[in-house]
DNA sequence: CCCTTATGCCAACAGGGTTGACCTTATCTT
DNA sequence: AAGATAAGGTCAACCCTGTTGGCATAAGGG
């Protein structure tokens, strides 16, 4: 069994599974991926994700010491996804938006799998990478680094919490979610004006709203701060 | 067993358990919190909760539907606590500032709560006088419907996003914690100024900001922009 | 071409949610 | 007050989960 987890690049021999199939890091996150689209955040076993390799169960453990530490490299995956997606322009913020969508993006085309590790920081390679790009945009703006750094906090837990909440409504069963939508055009909609005159007042509104998410408003509200402060005008 | 769930109002005998203490709706969330605390989010079990009520595990479906329902439960008594803390003065951004924190505070006393439930709405009664209370504040305060709906969305939606990421940190042992933290004073502080020009340059300032919550910040942002869309002057 | 050992497989363990059958006792009816 | 009814407790069992120790086999260096 694994008592010590071999890391990719020392890896020599590659013996194929009883199905033929060749295992790697890549070839596993990847199927974890496809797992956990398929059958929801909760979904991605060991036996489950095994018999999508075509292999034994405890033959990830070869690969991490345990479903904590895949987990862990699914989200770097997903941040690494978002970087590669991103392409820098040097107008602060425009790229910042960009980078901010790209983040929230790359985490909602995998929302089972952004619902597992949104709220996990993994401190690997590519989340680095991430914060090294943000904190670029925000000094070369020509924010003093006090700002900066207070902005680039915000920015980062902004998108991942979003990316997560709203990962959350995605990843349920389609019927489920029409559900949770309709739940505005019934139950809000039908509270009476004498108990809950805001909401009833409001009730048409929220059913066109709510079903959406909030992250490119809060997003616009964080670059409208971060314009508001630079030293020199914005443009 | 639990065919039909018993709604908490129509209960009529109860009849003590084993230990002899008398269960109910209340009982069972309340004691479900402690559990969450002592063991973690990942740590409450129906043998677990039985055990500390007392009680066979399969009695608590009689009270919910599953550990599903119980963790809907859980999360509309911590609405209820933000709601039952927070007092209403007249002074539209005082009111937002406090409940945003209420609501802020009330899920991060409970952490490992938090981290099973900030993402869940529940449609729930308690839920549902939070959202009324929220809306009636823009109101109040002169903002046309549209942008008041529109800044509710984007406040309840910021406000249990970011309870449930900093929940996620707050859950941890006190020692990963500990690690967490020391990582902005370590890993981060020693990436070399050739690959990582921008932390490195920040370094001190992340190391001191990284461990607090960038609610604050993003809620101030909020106000700031809901300011800046009133009619009349602020004052 | 053989030997070593990395890497895959098998079987088993403890602990998880959930359920069907059963029993006991609180409350209602007479 | 006694008896009937069924709510609400308990028990045992189901299949699922992550994880691990022991074993087998084939990849690739010498």
């Amino acid at each position: 069994m694994a008592k010590h987890v071999v890391p990719e690049a020392a890896r020599r021999r590659r013996r194929p599974t009883r199905t033929g199939t060749v295992l790697s890091e890549e070839i596993i996150v990847d199927t974890a991926l496809r797992v956990l689209r398929e059958h929801g955040s909760t979904g991605l076993t060991a036996r489950r994700l095994g018999a999508a390799l075509g292999a034994d169960p405890s033959t990830l453990y070869r690969y991490f010491a345990g479903m904590d530490e895949l987990t862990r490299a699914i989200g770097d995956e997903l941040m690494g996804r978002a970087l590669d997606s991103w392409t820098a322009t040097g107008d602060w913020r425009a790229d910042l938006r960009a980078l901010g969508r790209a983040i929230y993006g790359a985490y909602l085309a995998h929302p089972q799998a952004a619902l597992l590790t949104a709220s996990r920081v993994t401190g690997r390679p590519r989340e680095i990478a991430v914060d090294e790009a943000i904190l670029g945009i925000l000094r070369g703006a020509g924010l003093p680094d006090p700002v900066a750094v207070r902005v680039y906090h915000a920015f980062i837990d902004q998108s991942l919490a979003f990316a997560a909440l709203d990962a959350g409504s995605l990843a349920l069963a389609a019927e489920a979610r029409a559900q949770d939508e309709e739940m505005w055009q019934t139950a809000y909609a039908r509270l009476p004006a004498e108990s809950h005159p805001h909401i009833a007042a409001t009730a048409a509104l929220l059913a066109r709203r709510m079903p959406h998410s909030a992250y490119p408003a809060a997003l616009e509200m964080l670059l409208e701060h971060t314009a508001a402060r630079l030293p020199a005008p914005d443009a």
